[in-house]
DNA sequence: CATGCGCCTTTGTGATCACAAACGCGGCAC
DNA sequence: GTGCCGCGTTTGTGATCACAAAGGCGCATG
């Protein structure tokens, strides 16, 4: 045999695993809604697309699969899911369980700062409202919340959480399309107002009718 | 070029795919608490005691990352995951917050076959406890809860509740260990006996005691 | 005897390849 | 004109290899 005459691998000083660039680039455009519901992905594509062989890519896709953002067919095709209603409600439950819950213990922490910070990415959100800018309006209000929830101090239950908003992303997008956003998030004033005077129960309700609003239209 | 020497690929008629079996096995022990926190995964290791490559060894240990079964050290090392008080807590909530409205979602497609079931995997249960089997007990105990959620028809809801099992799964042996059982299991009667009545606030308090008991020794 | 340095081994990462199954498209028969 | 079969192409799966970095162990040194 001889020695070494292929020498395929190229330096490629990237700072992170070429994997998980990848896995972070399509989170986010699924979480976001950059992606339509039944998007086919296939590993050589994406390969050629990005600069990389089948294995990251395999591994980035299997990663979201299983936090289910992406489903796999029979045959091992990967996909963006078409979410029926039973899902939805299903999902949309589980939001209405934890994310009352993580704000709740996100409120003894909630300084001054932190709920400017919120104002401002409302602010940010209506913007995105009156642009009718649906990725945009998307990710400010996913923002929205989890800039709430990080004071919980609870990043197994966020974790949990965010895989939740994952699987409804593709879906959240379609929502959108359906029904245009017409009015800011009356919602989150009522958040914002609990927080700052620390009114537990009328903060566990607001989150809860927040979350349940928004994907009622579609569900329903 | 030449055609065709190398023929490595050995044809292997297994039922189903490589990758995916071993998932299995793996999720099983993890779940059952037959690995110990802490306890190091190497693809080498893994592939050869169970002849295959590094490929598949590669997804099947990504996938438990993925769902939180298994932790990812900086190097890209895998590992058992030795839970803080912290963690435990939060999965202990989530638990606390998805098993009740499962059971409530069941209640109502609760025929007496499916309460017999219950009873009988509570006493396979039961033995355990008796044979101090802490194996056999947490297996039990999932399928007792298992068998009760799968008749609420949501599967995406018990998708998300078996990652929260599997996180606990090596902890809840290390908590067995520490305080034997030395009692059947008291609230699973409860939670049977409030399904024969129909009692949906007594079913939801049953479930959610039984969740949080079991886990406030190690926690606390 | 304790401590730090360096080398060898172990381990994860990514590229490439062979293979099988699924998919799709075009032609042929009725 | 319509339906079906077959072959080429696409796609996922798993094996193997080269490489880099992290870990561990022993040896030399203070």
């Amino acid at each position: 045999m001889s020695e070494t005459l292929p020498r395929p691998t190229k330096p490629l000083p990237a700072e992170a695993a070429a994997h998980d660039r990848l896995y972070r680039i399509l989170r986010q455009q699924i979480l976001v809604g950059e992606m339509l519901p039944g998007q086919a992905l296939t590993l050589r594509g994406l390969g050629k697309q990005f600069g990389l062989s089948m294995t990251p890519v395999r591994e980035a896709l299997r990663r979201l699969v299983a936090e289910g953002a992406l489903t796999l067919s029979s045959s091992g095709r990967v996909a963006t899911p078409e979410l029926t209603n039973e899902r939805i409600e299903e999902l949309a439950a589980l939001r209405a369980l934890i994310e009352p819950e993580l704000a709740s213990r996100a409120l003894p922490r909630a300084h001054l700062a932190l709920i400017d910070r919120l104002a401002t990415i409302n602010t940010a959100n209506a913007e995105a409202v009156a642009k009718a800018d649906a990725v945009s309006f998307i990710r400010t209000n996913l923002e929205f919340h989890r800039t709430l929830y990080l004071r919980a101090q609870a990043p197994a239950m966020l974790a949990v959480l965010e895989t939740v908003w994952l699987q409804l992303g593709p879906t959240m997008r379609a929502l959108y399309d359906k029904v245009p956003r017409n009015e800011p998030p009356r919602h989150h004033r009522l958040i914002l107002a609990a927080l700052r005077a620390g009114d537990e129960p009328g903060l566990r309700l607001a989150v809860r009718t927040d979350v349940t609003q928004g994907l009622r239209h579609l569900a329903g």
